[in-house]
DNA sequence: CCCAGTGCTATGTGATCACAGATCACCGTT
DNA sequence: AACGGTGATCTGTGATCACATAGCACTGGG
């Protein structure tokens, strides 16, 4: 059979993952977008109900994402959106400050040219997006986008599921501490700080992006401190 | 009820754990101490046999370390160690060096004097074990002792997780390397740089501990490369 | 001798059932 | 009115069954 005949060139691939792989890309992104917030308790039958299936995928997507860290079974075996008391906010960020700044880092000495301009591109879009009256996650997504888009160019696959995973632990209280409050998906400092990012990459210079990358991160946090509302 | 009550003295918690925890834990236990190769294929119905439990708990115990990185699910759905190549080995190392460089510095500043004598302790067991011919894996598991003896002093939660992550991904390959050659658990280098991570907790001088702990881990990295196997 | 086709076996996945423990409202006693 | 016991209900866990598919030895035709 040759796949490249033209009678078979409306085949699509038809994806042979299993449902429990879906329902936790579904339920993943449904938490890193902040549909739910932190202390909020989930149920199986609910999650099964929601998505259709039996109680099976959705228990399996449910375990992992609590192995993650991005949802916790008490003691009682219940199942709720982790909290975000300051301690942990505090870890959270020195964390991600540590190992995006290396992935940055890392980024700058291997990143293609080529890719510096599919980073230009993107960034572009997203102060594009910036300069509109925020409505969407749109603005949210571009700028994970571009983030992403350093990270994996510095080819540490470990690394990188680190930081998706710190991303992730963050969804949650994104929605909570600015969704409601006006919508705020991004401080406007950002293009500056991405584009010094972008500059980094540019000189292949390293600590002028890590440095970048943190001030990118601080001035987020700085909004979070400012208009959202972080217990204890 | 007074639970001071003499007459209940001699009761004992009785451990409401799960199967599925259980098997978790001896599971991850059994391939940090190196109980499986790298590569190595493992099917549930035989680690049902082994656990004798029905296959729901090894499932969701197979699955989290799947989502730890311990394990790996193939694209054919078939499960295994993860292999080891010269890449994911640097990369592990560069983390490792760098996270529990940041839980040693951290450690220094907030541990308490107490906490450093039990530490003295059992770095002095560890040396005493080490200078008996290596039988067991008891130097191993001291090593292991003493050095999260400080990381769970830097109270760093989140932190602390990635390390003990770390850990484990290195663990099937620790055996494969030097378990076989001569079980070297550990270097004749560690109890300097052991001791000197002591001195740093007494001196609150963080950067001390740091440089002696990526001492630690460099000296065993060279005796992997020296005596083990690293593909690729 | 090589190789595509074929049937058997083993394995992970998903559905369903059964059950222990948690939660909570209700009620009777003090 | 306050508190402890009680029963119903809900939830996660574990066991069992059913099934699609990967892996593999075998076979028959070239």
């Amino acid at each position: 059979m040759n796949l490249e005949d033209p009678a078979l060139s409306g085949i699509h691939p038809v994806g042979t993952d299993t449902l429990g792989k879906r329902v936790y890309n579904e339920l993943r992104n449904f938490l890193m977008v902040g549909g739910v917030q932190p202390g909020e308790k989930l149920t199986l039958r609910q999650l099964t109900a929601a998505f259709g299936t039996s109680l099976m995928p959705v228990r399996e997507a449910v375990h992992r994402l609590a192995a993650e860290g991005a949802l916790e079974v008490l003691p009682n075996r219940a199942i709720r959106v982790p909290k975000m008391p300051r301690a942990r906010f505090d870890e959270l960020i020195q964390l991600r400050i540590m190992l995006e700044g290396l992935a940055v880092a890392t980024a700058a000495e291997k990143i293609s040219d080529k890719a510096i301009g599919r980073l230009e591109e993107t960034n572009e879009g997203f102060i594009a997006e910036m300069r509109k009256p925020p409505e969407s996650q749109k603005p949210f997504l571009l700028n994970k986008e571009f983030h992403f888009a350093i990270y994996r160019a510095a080819d540490m696959p470990v690394l990188l599921s680190m930081i998706e995973n710190m991303w992730l632990q963050f969804g949650p209280f994104l929605h909570f501490s600015m969704g409601v409050k006006g919508r705020m998906a991004t401080n406007k400092f950002a293009p500056d700080s991405h584009r010094r990012m972008i500059q980094s990459m540019k000189e292949r210079n390293g600590e002028i992006g890590r440095k970048a990358l943190e001030d990118d991160i601080r001035g987020a946090v700085e909004l979070i401190l400012r208009f959202g509302d972080i217990p204890e």
